[in-house]
DNA sequence: GAAAGTACTTTCCTAAAGGAAACTACTAAG
DNA sequence: CTTAGTAGTTTCCTTTAGGAAAGTACTTTC
């Protein structure tokens, strides 16, 4: 008789499961977070603001978020009637409703930078 | 006279940012949230439950992503004192701490679930 | 008409992540 | 003495992520 999972094997835990897959398969990547972070504290961003804004980032991956973040509704982008042509990106309601995860995110890693700071001191 | 960063050139932005930065490189990978709550769910697990409970993972990366999880004490080891030598996995106070990022990294992926299906079918 | 700015894309490359399968080592049951 | 179970490690391989640099295209300023 083999073992089988018990504690994951509830329709309930398999639905978190896939949602905490889903979640992660949109917001991974190095950038993702900083990118939504900068467009929910200012939004209205060209390209080369977010270049500047986001510390390290070039413009291939760059270019690359923003594309993923855009099919995924998270951020919008418009391009304006100007005459050097330029372009916007803002954050979406989808997008806002990150924040409680950034936020938790950026809680969390704060408390643990203290307590590795307690520890090792 | 070159454009520097604004939105984000405050200290406290600067914090979060190094935060985020901190939580995603512990977090990172593939496994690590379903193993931290599977382990919350259910704590005391073996090496083969947590095989059994994790669907799809293999040995390489179990065995990999524990360590580093240990290392950054999310979770126990114990060596157990039995005959057939048995090892028991558990969740740390520290690993308790990311409750709730999961519980709204879950909440999230379900509710954009919904909307794709909602906008999509 | 040269420089500089906006907004990218493309190419080329390296490094890291992840998976399958085999292997180690030990014990207990039949 | 063979099978099965626990607890991994090691090797080999492919895929993905990420970065540097150059190129495209168009416009305004000097």
């Amino acid at each position: 008789m083999k073992k089988k999972a018990i504690v994951n094997d509830t329709p309930i835990c398999r639905v978190r499961m896939q949602a905490i897959s889903d979640a992660m398969s949109i917001l991974s990547g190095k950038w993702k977070f900083h990118i939504l972070g900068t467009l929910i504290e200012g939004s209205k961003l060209g390209f080369m603001d977010l270049l500047r804004e986001v510390d390290g980032i070039g413009t291939k991956m760059l270019s690359k978020e923003l594309q993923d973040l855009e099919v995924n509704q998270l951020i919008s982008r418009t391009v304006m009637n100007t005459k050097p042509v330029t372009v916007k990106y803002a954050i979406t309601e989808n997008g806002k409703s990150l924040q409680p995860i950034i936020d938790e995110l950026a809680k969390w890693g704060i408390s643990y930078r203290k307590s590795v700071f307690n520890n090792k001191s």
